[in-house]
DNA sequence: ATTTTATATTGCAATATTACGATGCATCTT
DNA sequence: AAGATGCATCGTAATATTGCAATATAAAAT
């Protein structure tokens, strides 16, 4: 069918779901260590330093925006891309509850 | 195309797209958190307590195992599987970098 | 040996994702 | 006003994902 059957799953495990699926691709993690680093906003300039063509690029910002993890300001002809902090405090929140619930060590199989 | 372009990212970006993305569904979410849960091994339970059929379950156990995530072992009739505590570290030291390069407070957009 | 039980695999249909060229749409420059 | 610049969107092709029924496989019980 292709389409994920979310209301049988809590809204904390569709949102948790959501936001790992937006981060999950090598391009999308590339765009946003390269915001990371920069510690401000990024205009324009992942094209070109990705090998990815313009309008690829544009969709994965898309998609990081519709997740909520960046949000962009229109900054005269450019576009101004920066962490969404809200989103990003809820991801390590989010995801440091799910991680840390592993208490390792009792190895069984 | 539907083919992501693995080789113009890093090993790093790569690895922990695909660690990701096999997190990025509820269902697997959801039986993550079961295996966590019980902090033991989890035998077949599963099927019956997520509203999927069992063949779509066994798939998505297929692909936690294959990224690594879990291990299963035979025990008799049915199969065991937990964490493999060395993905789970991991993922913890990887997401733990990426995340914690956020220095927030810059909010410039 | 046959049946039961638990899980895996196969095949299929519906939908989603990835990537890009082409094109549209603002804004800035001249 | 007429480019030029920087993104977004549309359309399309190739491939991946999700879910299930049906079937296969393997071990345990009868």
């Amino acid at each position: 069918m292709g389409l994920t059957k979310t209301e049988i799953f809590t809204d904390e495990q569709n949102q948790l779901a959501t936001l790992l699926k937006a981060m999950a691709h090598p391009a999308r993690i590339a765009i946003l260590q390269r915001i990371l680093i920069s510690n401000t906003c990024i205009c324009g300039d992942l094209v070109g330093e990705l090998g990815l063509a313009q309008a690829t690029i544009s969709q994965h910002l898309k998609e990081l925006k519709n997740a909520g993890i960046i949000q962009g300001t229109i900054e005269g002809v450019s576009v101004c891309y920066c962490i969404n902090p809200k989103t990003w405090k809820l991801l390590e929140t989010q995801l440091g509850a799910f991680l840390g619930e592993y208490k390792g060590e009792t190895a069984c199989c």
